[in-house]
DNA sequence: CGGTTTTTTGATGGACGTCAACCCAAGTGG
DNA sequence: CCACTTGGGTTGACGTCCATCAAAAAACCG
């Protein structure tokens, strides 16, 4: 059953080679509830308390925080295999709401039989450091998007995370699960495969700081540049590549030649 | 010489208490190097290798990403006794740079060695993972505050929040160490005390998001409005309580009454 | 005291939010 | 089968917050 697990810490880091036998056992020990909630449901809300993790098995759903105004920042969203909040595994209660935007299935492991297991392994620990770790990356990411990037930067770069964040999913798990858009890859013939991202522009507003107004026009933009095509069935990438020129991932923030000042 | 750790830690979180004399005889066998850098000094890049973490004994840093159209971005400032970009604590490189604004202090522990002494005992483990929740709480708070409110907001946030945690390092440290503007709290004969806050204003603009032209032009409204002063040693806040509402944080994001999906 | 970094202020324009419609697909119930 | 509703998408007009450009003033430093 926990293979789910594995699966999700193989997609995320090279790490899953070091475990022993004995850290797979711990794994493969643990016993999760497996929940299932309908599009839209709230699985948790800010200020709950926070005794269990949770591992996306099918659906999806985003995590977002609630603001004195009325408006909701999306802090991320999660797809099958992904682990919902990893950051708050320790934390006492939420900082933030889970709510599904597809119906879901969720995997809950319980906290405290967790940390015990990672205790136990040095390896498990690290592991779960590392994910950890990852996650505030890709805070980070966002925070910058925002706070640096314009909107065209900012919608352009969330299609294409959200494309591949939903694609691989799909590899994981072998199209056998609910997917936005039921993606499925490049199609070997030459042809585009439907490269499809099926979010409510609703969402993606929220996740980026910007209205759905302006999310709007700007996949107006897209569309009468023939980078997208917007259907019923949600967003198809038709020009990957120049969507991610346009997100200004052209060269990686230039990194300076590494010469750390510590010995 | 870890007193220092065990002070921060202390200064962050309930859990200290919880901890055996095994963990504290954990904790006090590391051994840091003391490293001194002077002002504006570069202590590590992003993409250099993250072999060690660190704490800030004296002075203050702060980390930070560069952007290919040459702007930065400030993640996050370090007083002393805060430990720096813990979530960085296991990935394999620096995800930010780190540089001094003030001459610093930094006591740097070995990252090997302290992961070895975390697995070997659950209760360190699980303060570091509390640690570093709290780190990426703040963080997601940084992100809303970004997306979803206007200058005067994040500003004033911005003052508050500094002044706050500067003060909490003098209060650590008892005035033994430099500061950015010798913060005293409020004198008892009525009279406010110095409520300084020293930072660059470009700082606080590549903190905020926002362009020094306009975060001067917001400290000139709040002057105006009789909330600061502004003199060659800082920033002096006059009214933090209606700086506190200025930002918005009259009522604390309203939660919804508890109830968790989960069982 | 000259050079350099910070702060300050004005003028101008663009990006994005707000308001207010209208459209369209999918239900829903009679 | 058709009125009615509902939720999301689409579009235009208009205003504003904030970035940009430019330049002076002030503070800092050797």
């Amino acid at each position: 059953m926990t293979r789910e697990l594995l699966k999700a810490l193989a997609g995320n880091t090279g790490y899953v080679a070091e475990l022993s036998g004995e850290d797979h056992r711990l794994l493969d020990n643990a016993k999760p509830q497996r929940l299932t909630f309908e599009k839209g449901a709230v699985i948790f809300r800010e200020g709950d308390p926070a005794n269990h993790f949770l591992l996306v098995e099918s659906g999806v759903c985003f995590n977002h925080r609630h603001l004195e105004d009325g408006s909701r920042q999306v802090i991320d969203l999660y797809f099958p295999g992904e682990v919902v909040a990893l950051g708050e595994l320790s934390g006492v209660v939420h900082s933030s709401g889970l709510t599904t935007f597809l119906s879901a299935i969720i995997l809950a492991y319980d906290k405290a039989e967790m940390q015990d297991r990672f205790s136990r392994s040095p390896a498990l620990s690290r592991l779960f450091m590392d994910l950890i770790s990852q996650e505030q990356a890709a805070l980070t990411d966002r925070l910058v998007g925002i706070a640096r990037h314009c909107a065209r930067q900012r919608v352009a770069r969330f299609l294409i995370e959200m494309y591949a964040r939903s694609s691989r999913a799909f590899r994981l798990y072998s199209g056998s699960c609910a997917l936005p858009g039921k993606i499925s890859p490049a199609a070997p013939g030459g042809r585009q495969g439907p490269y499809l991202v099926d979010i409510p522009q609703v969402l993606i507003a929220d996740t980026l700081g910007l209205s759905v107004v302006h999310v709007n026009r700007v996949l107006r933009q897209f569309r009468e540049e023939g980078l997208l095509r917007t259907q019923s069935q949600g967003i198809e990438l038709l020009n990957v590549s120049v969507l991610e020129e346009v997100a200004g991932w052209a060269g990686e923030p230039l990194k300076p030649p590494p010469s750390c000042a510590l010995p």
